[in-house]
DNA sequence: GCTCATTTCAAACGAACGTTTGAATTTGTT
DNA sequence: AACAAATTCAAACGTTCGTTTGAAATGAGC
């Protein structure tokens, strides 16, 4: 609804210049209203009917122009997700050239992180949180393709972060560094998945749930206070008095 | 299919007594077929023809015994969430009453969260963490119902921890210490959920994916950190370097 | 203007869904 | 044994789903 550039993208190599279309793409109209629908309902709930009908099409145009519900779904991921984690570590890399072989912040790391989500959330101006939250549910929904294709869309972003954090924390062992990231990135899939859950947990006005920036400006200090906290070697509480009989009852 | 007690409840009041049944209750079965195959599938991709053919009862006994779809998968949920959430209360009042007075540290508050989870995660042998991974995802679905649900069931017991940690953490603002909250609740969710996503980010052995009490062993301190981390009255990074400029760029 | 590949369209397909029905069966009470 | 309430059951209800089909419309190349 928002977007501009009108780019064909034959299926078929590029032999053919561009050529002008209805005003969007067919195939732009179906990702937009797809990408709505989906991050609204989910994915099982939301109707092929729903979509065509939302974006002003055919209800065959989907399964013409993706192949099937499953395959629409992943198009409507990677449109976002794939540019959004080449940013990512683009940023890194670029950090970590600034940095001249010293290691970086946790900050600066988890920045490399989250910029490039705010930058997602803003860049259109509602789709883009839409997104988001539909990224942050693809993560805890159960349905196998949507777990394989998202395995595989991170698994080279996670990599180049993890090595980054090893060498920012040379004190934290692998594998409990390998945690510390899995809880990182619980946190900031939930956080930015649901806004709504806020209203349970705050009292905050729905219009403060919305900035997602604010958001993050408070959850990046909290991850990075808790990457850096120091790692008892028996994997028991790391600093405070009742840390060693901390799971002995029940 | 572990279940002991054969209690009827029947709908009407408790006019008539106790009567026994098959081997257990069509009630009882229909719940832990539905809880296995909720959690495996999700809400809207496991059909009542699928929970009732794995319990081995007719079709229409779901909509005779809970009334719909949807009042069976709140069964579901409310039957194990609701003595789990008394046992965390009970066992923070337990604590402040042992503390006599005297603030709890974050660990002690965050061990009242967990111990109840974990013993819930005991108790069945593979019941009890099928449900826990139920009820990470029934925290990201869109679903209205549950959404609204949850909400109800949670309300009084996040108020009561929240008191806890604002005592505990008195020099941490309220709005603060609420996103810190959010943050908690969303990193021990998504990490219930879902043990399979470690394999992503970690090279652990299957294995020890599934030793929910190690990870929470890792979580605990994690997040204990997060939450005593200093606070910035400007919304900034906490004690690092690049603190201030941390989200100028993109 | 004709050709041919691409795209759109209305219509239908078979399957699966949650729910309802009404009769059969079981169960407890008298 | 007889009755009434509770429960089970097979069958069908109407709806909606993702997908397929084959003809109509569209647009570029010769």
């Amino acid at each position: 609804m928002a977007t501009s550039a009108i780019q064909r993208l034959s299926r078929n190599g590029n032999s053919s210049p561009e050529r002008t279309v209805d005003l969007i793409d067919t195939k732009s109209r179906i990702l937009d209203a797809a990408e709505e629908l989906f991050m609204e309902h989910g994915f099982e709930a939301t109707s092929l009917r729903l979509i065509t009908t939302a974006a002003g099409v055919n209800l065959a145009a989907v399964n013409y122009h993706f192949g099937s519900k499953e395959e629409l779904f992943q198009a409507v991921l990677t449109r976002r997700l794939d540019p959004m984690n080449q940013d990512r570590m683009q940023l890194l890399s670029s950090y970590e050239s600034a940095a001249a072989g010293k290691p970086l912040s946790c900050e600066k790391i988890l920045a490399a992180m989250f910029i490039p989500a705010l930058k997602l959330a803003r860049d259109h101006e509602q789709g883009g949180k839409n997104f988001l939250r539909l990224l942050g549910r693809a993560y805890a929904d159960p349905a196998p393709f949507i777990r394989e294709f998202l395995s595989t869309q991170y698994r080279e972003m996670i990599g180049r972060f993890r090595a980054a954090f090893s060498f920012a924390l040379p004190h934290i062992p692998r594998e409990e560094l390998s945690w510390r990231l899995h809880f990182v990135m619980g946190a900031l899939s939930y956080t930015l998945a649901g806004a709504d859950m806020l209203k349970i947990i705050s009292q905050l006005q729905p219009e403060e749930t919305t900035n997602d920036e604010l958001l993050l400006k408070r959850l990046a200090p909290f991850l990075a206070a808790g990457l850096r906290s120091p790692c008892a070697p028996n994997n028991t509480g790391p600093s405070d008095d009742d840390g060693q009989h901390f799971f002995q009852e029940a």
